[in-house]
DNA sequence: ATACCATACCTCGTGTGGCAAGGTATATGA
DNA sequence: TCATATACCTTGCCACACGAGGTATGGTAT
């Protein structure tokens, strides 16, 4: 895992949360390493990040959790709300126009 | 244009305006026009973003610049060092690498 | 018993960086 | 004379990723 580019991350965890939790519900380790090997090894949303996002989209509605345990540990699976989804569609609008546009000046040297 | 999405701008000023420079000496001005442009309006970057961007990458020697007067304006154009190179091509690794990432779970509703 | 690691949650401090809103100044056309 | 386009700039705010740390449990190996 060669990158680290914070900058370039900025945005991303809340997209690809939204996104995982939208085809079924998911607890905050399990995402994490589900980013990994979905992405395989591509991108990694590391749990400093991951825990404070998950909460701050739980507080905006756009996540609900429920508390679960099992084999003795504690487990809280999160779920995406109505409010999840359009902010998902949303953000995946949002991100595919952007990555036009940066496609579109990468792979276009003027040469005029 | 639609509205923007600051987090996942971040980073993207320094990529595109790297990219941008490395085709052609450019002044800000006509950096600022050429993004709107060149992206035909998906990507737009402001002059409070673009300056200080500039600003920064020079102090980093990934630009120089030099000042010419025409038509009793200055303008001030810019050029991609040795190291802007590199950190050009070492920026566009890491986001098409993301970008990579973030189509992977995008368009992967696992099903299982 | 005692490490040790994987699981599973969490917070705090730091730094980067986008952005709106402002500002200065010149040339041109109405 | 006033507005618009050109062309540069700074300040203050805020969102956000990140590393480094912390708590606690269960299983496995020593």
């Amino acid at each position: 895992m060669a990158d680290r580019n914070p900058a370039l991350m900025a945005g991303i965890p809340e997209l690809v949360v939204l996104s995982l939790l939208a085809d079924r519900e998911m607890y905050g380790y399990e995402i994490a390493r589900s980013i990994k090997t979905v992405t395989q090894d591509l991108l990694s949303v590391g749990e400093g990040v991951l825990y404070p996002a998950l909460h701050a989209m739980e507080s905006r509605r756009l996540l609900r959790s429920r508390s679960i345990r099992v084999d003795g540990r504690m487990r809280i699976y999160y779920g995406v709300t109505a409010r999840g989804k359009t902010r998902l569609a949303r953000l995946t609008s949002d991100w595919r126009r952007m990555s036009r546009g940066v496609e579109s000046i990468l792979g276009s040297p003027s040469h005029a």
